[in-house]
DNA sequence: TGTATTATCGAACAAACGTTCTGTTATTGT
DNA sequence: ACAATAACAGAACGTTTGTTCGATAATACA
């Protein structure tokens, strides 16, 4: 009766499923169980090709997912949709929505915004921002600094010598305060509606 | 010379750091050189505790992180930041990203957003919006639509006894089309700086 | 101060790990 | 149809794994 073996594709598939609902890569034996090879010289065979091909890698002892493990297609609006199944067959279960968003867990907080101070920047009220502890920042970015005791979401601007914090809403003033004591940089925001 | 042992709060975020950079979590004796610990029966000691408290968990002989290790510390802006180092007011609430912005991952997929026509719902071009499929969707809410074969992010307003496709841009026109094929519902949106 | 309690080390251990080799079975190319 | 190639199974292997136990050092408590 002849056989026809899954291809690596199709291995790879399941390794990310079972990653996503895992965040773990499982054992040479367990990845055999899992696309269906008896002998863990054959998943060693078969990790060997996806090795080659960037999408694990081994690093002290362990095996790892690498950059390309995680690919996944990616929908652009206002792209045409002329494959009928693209929309759907997309990446598998589970987005690593959390990692792309942050870097450093140990130096990253989370705040919600208040206000619509910021709101020509794309954040809302109720929208939450991701920082990165930080004591400085660069020109132009949005940084959460610390004015009157509070937190505040705002752009730091370079205004001749000195730096101020600007809103995103012409409603609002700029603020000059003596110093700035920043907390940290903004490098992300998310929104869940409903 | 007394030592003052670091708690296992920094443990964590040293394992947080690792994981992040690595998407694995080391083996015992790794974690032991990472964090300080010269014994794997003190990581195993450690551990225990993580898991205890719900950080970390053991599944087919893996060590693997659970639900809290991605809980990120959340702070409110315009709130009183009195207390200097709220290092020691005991941690704050949690959230984690993921679980947060996505209930059902075999259902969900991502949309980059093109252009700015939804601007004013606070969605930029660049923006990755967190789709539901469905077939239908409320009165009001922000949906993904297949319009000209296309994807297009809009927000679904009742006119009338038809519902069209509204932008939340003033430049932009209301689209009518003969029939609405939704794709999915947005629930929920995130951005990355820089 | 003395006594419990906790955290850590060090060492021993069985189980599991991934690698490698050899032989067999499918698949491919001519 | 036949030979060459690729994929796989099976077994043997040295290493590493995480667990466990007893001993020691640090801390907390009375």
């Amino acid at each position: 009766m002849p056989r026809y073996p899954l291809a690596d594709a199709d291995y790879l598939e399941k390794l990310r499923d079972y990653y996503a609902e895992n965040q773990v890569l499982p054992s040479y034996a367990a990845i055999g169980k899992l696309i269906g090879l008896k002998s863990t010289s054959s998943v060693s065979a078969f990790l060997d090709r996806l090795k080659a091909e960037g999408y694990v890698e081994t690093t002290a002892r362990r095996l790892r997912p690498s950059a390309r493990f995680f690919e996944r297609p990616l929908m652009q609006s206002h792209v045409s949709a002329g494959t009928p199944n693209h929309a759907y067959d997309g990446p598998p279960e589970g987005l690593a929505i959390d990692a792309h968003l942050v870097r450093r867990p140990s130096r990253t907080f989370l705040i919600t915004v208040k206000g619509d101070s910021m709101i020509d920047a794309g954040l809302m009220p109720g929208d939450t921002v991701i920082v990165e502890k930080a004591n400085t920042a660069d020109d132009g970015a949005i940084v959460v600094a610390l004015v009157d005791d509070a937190y505040t979401v705002k752009r730091l601007v370079r205004e001749n010598r000195r730096f101020v914090l600007k809103p995103e809403n012409k409603a609002y003033p700029v603020l000059r305060p003596d110093s700035i004591e920043i907390a940290g940089v903004v490098v992300g925001s998310f929104r869940k509606y409903k």
